[in-house]
DNA sequence: TCTCAATTAAGATTTAATCCTATTTATGAG
DNA sequence: CTCATAAATAGGATTAAATCTTAATTGAGA
C-alpha cells in the first residue's frame, strides 16, 4: 500500500471499532490497512450488501483490495458484531451494518419476495438468555420468517396461478 | 412411470398429507408420481438432508426421479411446512423432516463448527404472534444462532491460533 | 531491523443450482 | 374413456458464488 494514512483502529471511540481491533488481538491477526478500509467501508453502509458489492467499491475508489480480501475478512466483521447477516434476493450472501438503523431481522414473502424488516427486543432477549444456559457467546444470529404476506394470500385465495417460488427465478 | 401403486395423497390420516395435497390443488398443480416419491421420502427421514442426498437415495433405490425434479419440488414441501430449513455444514441448503424429533432450530459454533439443536415454544408463539400483527401467514422460518461455544471460548482465550473460520473450509 | 503473515494479480477450480432441448409420460378435466 | 397439456426424463451446458493457486510483493509488529 502506498497511502501514509495513521492507523486509527483501537483508538475510535464508538464501540465497533474496539471490538474489531480487540478481536484481531485475541486472534493474533495483523491490523492491516485493507482491514481498516474494509472495516471503514462497511460502517459507512446503510443498505444491505454482499461480498462483490464491497468489492466492486473499492474498485470503484480506486483501492487495490481484492475480492479475496473482501471474502477473507468479512467473517471477522460478523464475528466482531460489526456486521450482521441478513436477507437478500439472489442466492449470494448478504450482510448489513449493525450500526445504521440498528439491527433487525426479516420476514420474506414466498410468493412476491418482499422483504419486510423487524426488530423485535424479545427476540433478542430470549436469544441472548438461550446461549446463557448453553454457557455459550452469542456472536451472530441469521433469523429470517418466510410468510405467505396478505396481498399473496389474497392471490392464492382467488385461485390465481403462478409460479412456484417465483421469486427464486428473478435477478 | 410404470408402477401401478395407487394414489395416497389426500387420503392419509396425518396432517402432513392433508396439507401437501392442500397445496397442490390450491396452486392447481398435479399430484405425480413422483411428488408422492419425495413427499414419502422425506417423511421417512430422521436426519437433516440436502436435495442431492435425497436425489442420490432414489437413484440408489431405483426410482427414475431426476435431480431436477427434487429441486423443483422441495420449495412446495418447504410451503407445505412438510420440511424446515436447516443448518449444515456447507454451503448448501439443508432441510429436516419437520415430523421427525419435532421442529427446532441452531445454534452453530463459528469455530470448531459444532451444531446444537435447540428447541423453544417461546420463539414460536413469539413468531407466531410477529406474524399476525403484520397479517402475514407464516409459512417456515430460518433460525441461527451462530455461537463461540464454551470449549472454544477456552481456546481462545488461552491464545490458541486457529484458522478464522476453518469450519467454512472443512467438507 | 527483520520475519513472516497478509496481500496482490490473474487465472483456474469447485460446486450448487438451474437451464436447455427433445422426447416421453400420465394427471385430471370433460 | 379420451385427450390436451403439465410435468417428467436424460444428460449435457451453463451460471455464478466462493475459494484456491502460484509467485511475487508488502508491511505489521516483535
Amino acid at each position: 500500500m502506498r497511502t501514509g494514512r495513521k492507523r486509527s483502529l483501537g483508538k475510535g471511540r464508538g464501540g465497533g471499532e474496539a471490538a474489531f481491533a480487540e478481536l484481531l488481538k485475541k486472534k493474533g491477526l495483523k491490523v492491516t490497512l485493507e482491514r481498516q478500509k474494509i472495516y471503514e467501508e462497511v460502517a459507512s453502509m446503510n443498505n444491505h450488501f454482499d461480498a462483490d458489492e464491497l468489492f466492486e467499491r473499492f474498485k470503484a475508489k480506486g483501492l487495490p483490495i481484492s475480492r479475496d480480501t473482501v471474502y477473507r475478512n468479512l467473517p471477522l466483521l460478523l464475528e466482531a458484531g460489526r456486521v450482521q447477516k441478513s436477507a437478500g434476493e439472489g442466492k449470494r450472501e448478504y450482510f448489513e451494518n449493525m450500526e445504521a438503523g440498528g439491527h433487525h431481522d426479516h420476514m420474506i414473502c414466498v410468493h412476491c419476495g418482499t422483504i419486510v424488516e423487524f426488530r423485535s427486543e424479545a427476540f433478542e432477549a430470549l436469544q441472548q438468555k438461550l446461549c446463557e444456559k448453553h454457557r455459550c457467546k452469542l456472536i451472530y444470529h441469521d433469523h429470517r420468517l418466510f410468510v405467505e404476506c396478505a396481498r399473496c394470500s389474497n392471490n392464492v385465495e382467488k385461485g390465481a396461478r403462478r409460479a412456484v417460488h417465483e421469486n427464486h427465478e428473478a435477478k
